[in-house]
DNA sequence: GCAAGGTC
C-alpha cells in the first residue's frame, strides 16, 4: 500500500513532505533522482519532485534533413512525445512499481497538468493504480493538508490543451523557420537561422511597431510662453496657461501683448496634499521590469540571479504571477532578521508596530507569493553565495521592495500658482514632500522636490523675464526592455518564466539589441518585419498567440475537443504559410537584399558606396572572367562599373571624386581611379583632386619641385617644366613631411626601408645646409 | 539547426 507523488520541482516534494510528514520524511535517491519517504496513517508515501516538463515534442528523424524535407511538410506530419530527462523516466518507473496510488501534485496550471500527465503516461507502463491529483494554490500547510485529504481527478482537458499548444507551437516553428531561412539562403549567404515562432516575433513585432512610428514621424513646429518670475527674492518659473501653440501668429500676439509686462499677480493659489502608495509586491514581470529600469539589468540575467538567491535560500521563488500577500503571511518573522544591518531603521520601526499591513496588488496566480527575502544577508554574504554580477544589487532590490510594500504611503504637499500677467493665465507648480514614508527606504523613485515661494494670493511680484520659444514635437522614443516586458504581459506573449528568453532569442538572431536600457531595431530584423507584416501581417502582432490561446482554452473548458482543437489550429497555421508563400519572391529579395547589405558593409575591403540607382550597395565583383563595381541590388537593378584590368584595388574612403564618381579607388601603387568616371589621370580635375607633393622651390626657376612616380622610377620635377630634375632614393617608402630646411625651404622627406631605422632629411642637392649636414654625418661614421 | 514551456 504505497502512495507516490510526483510535484513539479524538488523543492515542492521537500517541503510537501515536509508538511505531510511532520518533519520524519527520509531523503532517498532513486535512479539519481531524490525521493522523500515517509510514513502517513500507516501507509507508506514517496514523494519525488520532477523538473518541469521531463517530455517533449520533435519531429520523427527522417523530417530531422532540412533540405530534404519540404517544410509544408511538417505542418501535416505529426510531432511525436518522447522523454528528455531519462532519469526521471527511469526514476518514476521504479517508484510506480509499487505504487497502489498515484498523485499527480504539481504546480495548479495548464503546465503544471500537463507535467503531471508526463508522469502519468510513463508510470502507466508499470502500474495499473489509480492516479488522483492534488491541488493547492500555495505550499501553506493548511492548503496542503486540504490537497491530500480531498484528492479530485486529474483534469485530462487542462493537460491536453497544453498538449495542443505544444505542438501547434512546434509546427508554426519548424515550418516557417524552415521556409524562411531557405528561401533567404538562395539568395544571401547567411550564417545563421531566421526563426520566427507565435512569441518570439510578435515580440519583435513591437520594437517594429515603435520603430515604424519613430521612422513615419513627422515633426510639427510649435510655440510655448515661459514666464520667468521673483516673489519674495526666489526665482521660479512658470508656463502660459495655452501651452503649446501651433500657430506662430497666435504665439506672437500673445508675446507681443504682455512681453513688457513688468510685475504678476498671483491671482489664485492652491494647496493640495498628495498622496502617493507603494508600488504593488513585486512578480517576476515587475520585478524583472524593475530590475532593467532601476539597475540595468537585463531580463534574463535578473532571473538568473534571482533563480540563485532563491536556491542560496534567501529569496522567495522567483517565478510567480501574485502580486498581493497571503494572510497569513508572517512579515514580522522576516523583519527580525533585519533588526541589524543596512535596513535596521525601517525593520525596528515595522517591528514596534502592532500591526502590519502591506500593501497588495490584485493578481492571485494561485501559484507562489510575491518575490520578497527569506533570509537577512549582508553584501559579504550575498556576494559568496551568489557569485554572479549585480547578486548584491537584485537582493537590494527585493528587500527594499518588500519593506516599502509594508510602509506608509509618501505624503506630498503640491502647491499651485495661478499668475495674471497683463490678462494672461500662467501656471506655476512645485511641490514638497511632507512625509517620505515608503520612499524612505526605495531610493529608485525618489521624486525630487521641487520650491516655490511662499506667497499668498492677490501678492504682486516681479516679472524677471517672457520668453516665446519656439519647439518641436519628438517622435516617440525607442523602446525600453522594461516597456517591451509591458507590452508583452498585456498581450499574453510568453509567461513570467519565458518572457526573457523571447527577447533573448530575438538578440541572438540578430533582429534586435539592447543599448543600456533601450531597445534598438537592427536591420535583419526590421525587414524581417516588414516582409512577415506585408504577407501574413498576425504573424507580427499578438493576435497570433491569442488565437492559439483561445483554440486551446477551449480543449481547457471542454467546449472542443483536442483533435478538433489541433485540426483547426494546423489550419491556421497552413492558411499563413500560404500567403507567406504566395509573397516569397518579394519576402526573400527584401531579407536576402538587406542581409546581404549588412555583409558587403562589414567588408570593408570590397564595399564601394552607396548605390546611385537603388540606394542598394555596390561592391567589387571579382570572378574568373573580370572584375567590375556591381549592385547587391541584381537582379532587379543592373548597374555596374568597369574597374582597371591589373593592379591591387584599394577603395579610398577618405577620397571623394569631385566629378561625381562613385568613390575613389587607388590602383596599385600607380594612379587613383574614379569608380563611374575613370582613371584619374585622364581627367581634367586631376591636378585638382591630387595636387602634386610638392617639396620646395625649383633652384631654376620660380617654379616648385615635386615628386613625380611613374610605373618604374621616382624622381623630382619642376611644375614649370623648366627641365630640372632632381633623383631621390630608389628604395623604400618615401613621404614628405611637415618639417622644412632651414637653408632652402625644402621639405624634409622620409625614407624607411624594410629593416632599417626610417631617414629623414633635406633632399636638396643645391642646399648648402644640407651638403654641409651630409659631409659631418660622413666624417662622424669616419670617426667611428 | 526549427518553438515554447517547465526547471537546475
Amino acid at each position: 500500500m504505497t502512495t507516490v507523488v510526483f510535484t513539479e520541482k524538488n523543492k515542492a516534494a521537500a517541503q510537501i513532505s515536509n508538511i505531510l510528514a511532520g518533519g520524519s520524511a527520509r531523503r532517498t535517491i532513486v535512479a539519481g533522482v531524490p525521493v522523500y519517504e515517509f510514513q502517513r496513517n500507516g501507509v507508506p508515501w514517496k514523494i519525488m519532485g520532477l523538473a518541469g516538463h521531463i517530455m517533449g515534442y520533435d519531429y520523427p528523424e527522417e523530417f530531422n534533413n532540412w533540405r530534404d524535407v519540404d517544410p509544408a511538410l511538417l505542418l501535416d506530419t505529426e510531432p511525436v512525445k518522447q522523454i528528455t530527462k531519462a532519469q526521471f523516466g527511469n526514476a518514476i518507473l521504479k517508484l510506480s512499481q509499487d505504487a497502489d496510488l498515484l498523485v499527480l501534485a504539481c504546480d495548479f496550471d495548464r503546465e503544471g497538468e500537463n507535467i503531471g500527465f508526463e508522469a502519468k503516461s510513463i508510470a502507466e507502463k508499470v502500474s495499473k493504480s489509480t492516479v488522483k491529483r492534488a491541488r493547492f494554490s500555495s505550499l501553506s500547510k493548511s492548503e496542503i493538508e486540504k490537497a491530500f485529504t480531498d484528492l479530485v481527478e486529474p483534469d485530462e482537458n487542462m493537460a491536453m490543451s497544453a498538449e495542443a499548444r505544444q505542438i501547434l507551437d512546434l509546427k508554426m516553428g519548424a515550418a516557417f523557420t524552415r521556409f524562411v531561412t531557405l528561401s533567404v539562403r538562395e539568395r544571401a549567404r547567411t550564417k545563421g537561422v531566421l526563426s520566427v515562432g507565435p512569441c518570439q516575433t510578435p515580440t519583435c513585432g513591437f520594437v517594429y511597431e515603435r520603430e515604424l512610428a519613430i521612422r513615419k514621424f513627422d515633426s510639427k513646429d510649435f510655440w510655448k510662453i515661459e514666464g520667468f518670475f521673483i516673489g519674495k527674492g526666489t526665482d521660479f518659473a512658470g508656463a502660459h496657461r495655452g501651452g503649446h501653440i501651433y500657430e506662430k501668429e497666435k504665439a506672437d500676439a500673445i508675446f507681443s501683448k504682455i512681453k513688457g509686462c513688468k510685475t504678476a499677480l498671483v491671482s489664485k493659489k492652491t494647496v493640495k496634499e498628495m498622496k502617493t502608495n507603494a508600488p504593488f509586491p513585486l512578480n517576476t514581470n515587475e520585478f524583472l521590469k524593475r530590475s532593467s529600469k532601476f539597475l540595468g539589468v537585463s531580463p534574463e540575467k535578473a532571473l538568473e540571479v534571482a533563480e540563485q538567491l532563491y536556491l542560496s535560500g534567501f529569496t522567495s521563488y522567483p517565478r510567480t504571477e501574485t502580486n498581493k500577500y497571503a494572510d497569513d503571511m508572517d512579515f514580522k518573522k522576516i523583519l527580525k532578521g533585519f533588526t541589524r544591518g543596512d535596513y535596521q531603521d525601517f525593520a525596528l520601526l515595522l517591528l514596534s508596530q502592532s500591526t502590519i499591513t502591506p500593501r497588495n496588488g490584485k493578481k492571485d496566480g494561485h501559484d507562489h507569493p510575491p518575490i520578497h527575502p527569506i533570509k537577512a544577508g549582508s553584501r559579504a554574504e550575498i556576494e559568496k553565495a551568489v557569485k554572479m554580477p549585480h547578486a548584491w544589487d537584485i537582493y537590494d532590490l527585493i528587500v527594499r521592495h518588500f519593506i516599502a510594500n509594508l510602509l506608509p504611503e509618501a505624503v506630498f504637499e503640491k502647491t499651485r500658482f495661478e499668475l495674471t500677467v497683463g490678462d494672461e493665465l500662467f501656471d506655476s507648480t512645485g511641490s514638497i514632500q511632507k512625509s517620505a514614508g515608503w520612499l524612505a527606504v526605495y531610493p529608485f523613485e525618489k521624486p525630487k522636490d521641487k520650491l516655490l515661494p511662499d506667497l499668498e494670493e492677490l501678492d504682486v511680484i516681479d516679472v524677471k523675464k517672457i520668453n516665446n520659444v519656439k519647439s518641436q514635437t519628438m517622435p516617440p522614443k525607442k523602446l525600453t526592455e522594461a516597456e517591451l516586458l509591458t507590452l508583452m504581459d498585456k498581450h499574453g506573449i510568453g509567461t513570467k518564466a519565458t518572457a526573457p528568453s523571447h527577447i533573448e532569442t530575438n538578440k541572438k538572431r540578430g533582429y534586435f539589441e539592447t543599448k543600456g536600457k533601450t531597445i534598438a531595431i537592427m536591420d535583419t530584423g526590421f525587414t524581417l518585419m516588414d516582409a512577415l507584416h506585408s504577407s501574413v501581417p498576425i504573424l507580427v502582432k499578438p493576435d497570433i498567440r491569442a488565437r492559439i490561446e483561445s483554440l486551446i482554452q477551449e480543449v481547457e473548458d471542454g467546449t472542443k475537443k483536442f483533435p478538433q482543437a489541433l485540426e483547426e489550429g494546423t489550419a491556421l497555421i497552413k492558411e499563413m504559410y500560404s500567403q507567406l508563400l504566395k509573397n516569397r519572391d518579394v519576402m526573400v529579395s527584401q531579407i536576402a537584399g538587406t542581409i546581404t547589405d549588412e555583409a558587403v558593409a562589414a567588408d570593408k575591403k570590397n564595399h564601394v558606396g552607396t548605390c546611385p540607382e537603388c540606394g542598394r550597395m555596390l561592391r567589387m565583383v571579382i570572378t574568373d572572367k573580370g572584375r567590375f563595381v556591381g549592385c547587391t541590388g541584381y537582379p532587379q537593378c543592373k548597374n555596374t562599373y568597369p574597374l582597371p584590368k591589373a593592379g591591387a584595388l584599394n577603395v579610398q574612403r577618405s577620397r571623394k571624386c569631385k566629378k561625381d564618381g562613385i568613390a575613389v579607388i587607388k590602383v596599385g601603387n600607380k594612379y587613383f581611379w574614379s569608380v563611374g568616371i575613370g582613371p584619374c589621370f585622364s581627367c581634367e580635375l586631376e591636378k585638382e583632386c591630387f595636387p602634386p607633393e610638392v617639396i620646395g622651390p625649383c633652384p631654376s626657376c620660380d617654379g616648385q619641385m615635386f615628386l613625380i612616380a611613374t610605373k618604374d622610377s621616382r624622381f623630382l620635377g619642376c611644375t614649370k617644366r623648366c627641365g630640372h630634375t632632381q633623383s631621390v632614393p630608389k628604395k623604400g617608402r618615401l613621404t614628405v613631411t611637415d618639417k622644412v630646411c632651414e637653408g632652402c625651404g625644402w621639405h624634409f622627406i622620409r625614407v624607411k626601408e624594410q629593416g632599417k631605422d626610417a631617414k629623414e632629411y633635406c633632399a636638396n642637392r643645391k642646399c648648402e645646409a644640407a651638403a654641409a649636414a651630409r659631409k659631418d654625418a660622413i666624417r662622424k661614421a669616419r670617426e667611428k
